[in-house]
DNA sequence: TTCATTTGCTTTCATATGAAAATATTTCAT
DNA sequence: ATGAAATATTTTCATATGAAAGCAAATGAA
């Protein structure tokens, strides 16, 4: 029996349970990045730049869902402040690859106990199995959202 | 066998996880909203205010994780298009509700439509079961986040 | 080769954002 | 009652953001 648009409910609306999560984790990291010296931006590109490697502007942008625009101004303040380093390919002059300088690497791994600590902390309300059937399931959403062919967790980008 | 920092590995951090597919879940909603004249975050607003009815410009800022002075903006924009209207009850003349008007509810059963077909898209890759589940533990990470004691989907505001 | 198209990044520009200050109301202690 | 503190919203201000335009390199077609 439906009534109509009443069979809508925020509360059991994917989006809405994923947005307010979202910003809620967002919130808790409050200033320990600030202590580093970077933004909640910046950490998710060195983070990035660390766990995968130097790449290409718009390998980063996808990997932090950072728009193409924002990733230049955020990528040119951190060179200025030495924590990365442009420079194009010799193979292909027209993108442009950045890769973590020594700084940049500190800064991480400066900041890499305090969201463990974080995450451990968050993570306390649900069991072993609770937390890996829920990282698997934002995995999963996420590939299908990409429109990839499942791959269990390996996160190859298109092209 | 520890080796530092090299425990962290962002594939496997609930806040990463979260944070992007967040973000393709936003991008997908595409210009769904624009056609019928709201923002976002403004789809948001009036979801909250026809799911809960009349409430205090405070409570949609909680409920919609939109800072107090967005808030602010966001509302005056709507009501002069005659979205909502902003009242001072009575008995505390220091708080502002809010009501949808006529056409804002009309906005809203408009949308409704396509968000549920929406959800059911993104949903496409899961079993029930899995939905079910994902919905509760994003549920659950929540209020644990909000350090409320948790009572099963009940999304009672502290205060 | 030459020109048109695509790709990748940057710049510009107009708008959206949040932190802190300002304002107004209510509550609390005296 | 009276002043101090707390609560709720709005305003100000400095910054962050994304869309679209601009530019440069690479690719493809003739």
């Amino acid at each position: 029996m439906s009534d109509g648009p009443r069979d809508f409910h925020l509360e059991q609306f994917l989006p809405y349970l994923v947005h307010r999560v979202g910003s809620r984790l967002a919130d808790g990291f409050g200033d320990r990045f600030a202590e580093a010296g970077v933004s909640l931006q910046e950490w998710r590109i060195i983070a990035v730049l660390y766990e995968y490697g130097p790449q290409a502007m718009g390998d980063i942008a996808r990997r932090t869902s950072i728009n193409a625009s924002t990733m230049t101004r955020l990528i040119g303040g951190m060179e200025r402040r030495g924590l990365v380093k442009r420079e194009r390919p010799v193979a292909n002059q027209r993108s442009v690859f950045v890769r973590l300088l020594e700084d940049g690497r500190r800064t991480v791994e400066d900041i890499i106990p305090d969201v463990i600590a974080y995450e451990a902390d968050l993570s306390a309300c649900f069991s072993e199995a609770e937390l890996r059937t829920f990282k698997s399931l934002l995995a999963k959403m996420f590939h299908s959202l990409t429109g990839e062919r499942e791959n269990d967790g390996a996160d190859r980008l298109a092209g």
